[in-house]
DNA sequence: CATGAATGAGTTTTCATTCAT
DNA sequence: TATGAATGAAAACTCATTCAT
C-alpha cells in the first residue's frame, strides 16, 4: 500500500501531468499546480525538490498512460499488422483520449525542452527511444512469425511511423482541424498493411 | 526605401527571431531581447508595443526566411519532382541552416502555441496553411505538365510530406541524432520520386 | 530522574545548542533543528512552545556547558590567581572545545539579539552579568585570602577580562588566525598575574 | 559626477547600511530594504544583483564611516598618543555616534558571518587586518618620532587594543549599561598613555 | 526616438507552525 | 508523545511594462 506521502505524490502528478502538457514547462506556474490539485504551494514543496522534479513525474505519468493505452489496445489485436495499425487508430482520435488532448506529450516536451531544459530533453529522447524500439520489436517479431516482409527495415519503418504520428498530431492541434490527422493516419495505415508478407 | 522606425523594427526582429525560435515565447524575456539587440528596453517598447507584437513578427520573419530559403533553392530545379525534393534536400541538413538551426518555428511554435496563445496559433496555423497549398501548387502543376501522375490526391500527399518533415525534425533536435532525420528524409524522397508519371 | 519528555527536551537541546551557536537565531530553521536531532517537526513542537524556546534553552545549555567547564577547571587550581587564569588558559583554546568552537555563544547571541530579539538579549545580558560577578567574587576572595593586592578595583578588572576574552575571540574566529587569541590571552594572563599582592 | 544609478546604489547603500548592523545579515530581508529606502523590490534588484551585494556594500559604507570618523578625528590631534586616544574618546560614545549606534559592524558582521557568510567574513576578516595594521603604523611612527618607548610591541598591542574596544562595545551593547565601556574605555586610554617614553 | 531607472505584480522557494493520525 | 503532511505567510528574486529625461 502506499504511503501518505507517495498517495500525495501520485495525486499531485495525476492533476498537474495535463496542465504542464497543455501549457509547457515554462508556462506553467507553481500557482497553476496549486489551482490544479487544490493544495497549497508548501505541500507541493513538502512532496516534490522543486518545479523541475513535479514535471520530470508529470512527463514520466503522460508519457506512461499513453504507453498503457497502447499496450492494452495492442493485447485486443491478433496480428502483428493489427497491434502496429494500433498507433494510427489511437492518434487518429487523439483529440478525444484525455491524455492526448492537449497533444502528444512527447512531442510538446521534444520542441520545448530541446535547447532549454536538459533533463527533461532527455526524458523526451528516453520516450522516443522506447517507442522506437517497441516499433522495432514488433516488426521482428511480425517478420519472424512469417506475418510481415521479411525485407523490412524495422529502423527506418519505426522512424517512418513516428514522424507521421508526430507531425500529423501537430498540424491537428495548431489548425484545429481532424484533415491532416485522417489524411497522415490512413497513409500510415496503408503502409503498415503494405508491410504484410 | 525603410525609415529609421522602420530600420530597427527590422533590426530588433532579426535579432530575437532565433531567441523565440530556440527559448520558446514563454521561455523569452525582455531581457532575452535587449541582449540579443543589445538595445534598451525604452527601444524595444518603442517600436512594439509589447513582448507579443515582438514574438508575432519574429515568427513572420523566421516563417519568411523558411520560405524565401525554399524558393530561392527550386528555382534552381527544372522540375517539379525536384522542385518538391528541396523539402526532404533542406531539411535533411536543417541544423545547418542557421534559421532553422533550432528547429523549425513552425513546429516549435505550433505546439507551444496551440493552447496558450491564439494569436501565435493562428500565425503557426497560417503558415501550415501556406506551406500546403504550395506543395498542393506545385503537385497540381506537376500534373498539368504531365510529370505527375494524374491521380495523385494533391492535399493529401501534401499533409504527409509535412507530417514526415516535421516529425523527422522533432526527433532529430531532441534525439540529436541526424538518423530519425535521414531516414524520414531519405523515405520522403522516394514517395515524392514514386509521384513521377 | 527524569521524565520521557524531560529527557527528550535535554535531548533536543544538546542536539540544536551547537547548531543556534553556529548559526544564530535566525540563521537556524526548524529544519535545522530536525536534521540535527533526527526528530520530526511534530517532535519539536511537543516538546517546545516555537523556536524561541528552544533557542532560549540552547543558550542556557551552551553557557552552562562554559560555566561547568571552568568550574571544573578552576577546582583543580589552588590560589585564586591561578583560577583566574583559567579564562585565558581555556579560551586561549578555545577552537578545540567543542562548545565553543563556532565562538562564544555570549559573544554570537549579544551580538545578534541586542537589537531584534528581547528575550534573548536578556538571557545574554545576564551571562555577562553573572561572568562578571564570578570574576568579582573571585577577585574579592584573592583579596580576602591576601593573594591579591587590596586596592584592586574588582568590578573593573572583571569588565577588562571580559572585554579582552570576548574581542579576541571575536578576531580569531573572523581572521582564522590564532595569533590576535594567543596574544590577547598572553596579556589577560600577565595582569591577572600582576594583581598578586 | 555620479550617474543616476550610481546615485541611486550610493542611496540604498546609505539607507540599507544601518538596517543591516542592527539587524544582521539573516534577519534583514528585501523587504526591510524596500522600507529603508522607500524603493520597490525591482529598484534594488536593478541596481544590486542580490541581497549578498548589497549587505557587502553596506557592510564597506559602514566600516567606511567609522574610518573617515577616526581619522578626521585624529588630524585634530598633535601627537601620537593623543591620535592613539581616539580609539577609547570615540568608542566610549559609541551609542551617541549614528554610524555605532546599533554596534560596530566589524563585530556584528564578524560573529554572523564567521561560520555561515564567506564573502562577509572576508570583508571583516579585512576590516580587522585593516585597523589593525592601522595602529600599527601609528605606535611605529611614534617609535620613530620618541614618543613611544621603542620596545613597544606594535602588533601585540594593536591585537588588545581592538579586543578592548570590540569586548566593551558588545557589553555595552547588550547590558544597556555604559559601565563596561567607561571601565573598557578608561583602562584602554590608561595603557596607550602608558605607551609614552 | 532612445534610454534605463523604476515599478508592482508575479515567480519560485522557504519558513514557522498546526494538526489529524 | 511522536509523526510528518499540510498550511499560509513571507522570503528572495524576475518579469513585462512605464515614463521622466
Amino acid at each position: 500500500m502506499l504511503s501518505k506521502a507517495e498517495r500525495t505524490r501520485q495525486y499531485i502528478v495525476e492533476k498537474t501531468a495535463p496542465v504542464f502538457n497543455e501549457r509547457g514547462y515554462a508556462g506553467t506556474s507553481i500557482n497553476d499546480l496549486t489551482e490544479a490539485t487544490g493544495l497549497s504551494k508548501g505541500s507541493i514543496y513538502g512532496n516534490f525538490e522543486n518545479k523541475d522534479e513535479v514535471a520530470l513525474a508529470a512527463f514520466d505519468y503522460n508519457f506512461g498512460q499513453i504507453i498503457h493505452y497502447l499496450k492494452s489496445e495492442m493485447t485486443t489485436r491478433e496480428t502483428i499488422i493489427e497491434k502496429l495499425l494500433v498507433y494510427p487508430d489511437t492518434y487518429r482520435n487523439f483529440l478525444e483520449l484525455p491524455f492526448l488532448k492537449a497533444g502528444c506529450p512527447v512531442l510538446n516536451t521534444s520542441t520545448e525542452a530541446d535547447d532549454t531544459h536538459p533533463l527533461l530533453r532527455e526524458k523526451a529522447a528516453n520516450a522516443l527511444a522506447f517507442w522506437k524500439s517497441s516499433v522495432e520489436r514488433l516488426i521482428q517479431k511480425g517478420i519472424e512469425l512469417g506475418e510481415i516482409k521479411p525485407d523490412t527495415n524495422a529502423p527506418a519503418f519505426a522512424v517512418v511511423l513516428m514522424s507521421l504520428v508526430e507531425g500529423a498530431v501537430m498540424q491537428a492541434k495548431v489548425t484545429r482541424q481532424v484533415e491532416p490527422l485522417q489524411v497522415s493516419m490512413d497513409y500510415l495505415s496503408r503502409i503498415i498493411r503494405e508491410l504484410g508478407a
